[in-house]
DNA sequence: TCGTCATATGAATGATTGTTCATATGTTCA
DNA sequence: TGAACATATGAACAATCATTCATATGACGA
């Protein structure tokens, strides 16, 4: 390849891509979809909203790393807590979530 | 919660749910996004073929770095590579790709 | 065949991160 | 108010992983 198509290809394509930091919040994203406990963790919520030591026993882990996995998930909000009494109940709070997991089966089930 | 009803849900919900296997490979499967060399390597690749070392340019890493992660992404069926003489030409391998950049884009973006 | 260029790979390192133990916070009921 | 239960949090440890340097492999032209 001629060394001036090289540069102009190379200067094309980084225009038309989105910015470093909106694929950094990106990667950031789908990072939490990159650990099977909170996968898993959501995939139990997609039923129904779980008190925390419900989903400790569906994951067979441990409540402590089950509170941590759902404050990341929390804090990406990705699930809402809804306190009651000495519980704190678990829900999916984004649509979004149901079809990534759904394209991602698609692509390992092939 | 009385003990049985916790019981009832725990079961039921594991009845529910895909195999554990199944959600270990979609973590795994995810965790490949979950980097932002290879989100933009994905995205670089979104317009066109490229060689190694336009790859290296636009993402503005070392050459090896490059080689690396498209390694990964090869193993994951995610793109593929054509050889031309001197040079490796990458290009996605999967149409899904696009589909789930644009769900996670969207919910950063809110 | 030798030198040069493009790519791939192995080893080492530094950083990130998931899990656990111990403990703190918060809530209910007696 | 104190005991018991559910949840949250901090510190420590182990494991994973992205990057880099150095080098190997492969391809072409002189």
């Amino acid at each position: 390849m001629a060394h001036e198509e090289h540069k102009e290809i190379v200067k094309e394509i980084k225009e038309n891509m989105p910015g470093a930091d909106t694929l950094f919040d990106l990667a950031d994203f789908f990072k939490i979809f990159g650990d099977s406990t909170r996968i898993r963790i959501m995939c139990a919520l997609f039923e129904r909203e779980l008190s925390v030591c419900c989903i400790a026993d569906i994951v067979g882990m441990e409540q402590s790393t089950v509170s941590h996995q759902l404050r990341v998930l929390r804090q990406s909000n990705l699930v809402k807590v809804r306190r009651d009494g000495k519980q704190s109940y678990y829900s999916l709070e984004d649509d979004h979530i149901r079809k990534i997991f759904e394209m991602g089966l698609e692509h390992i089930l092939e």
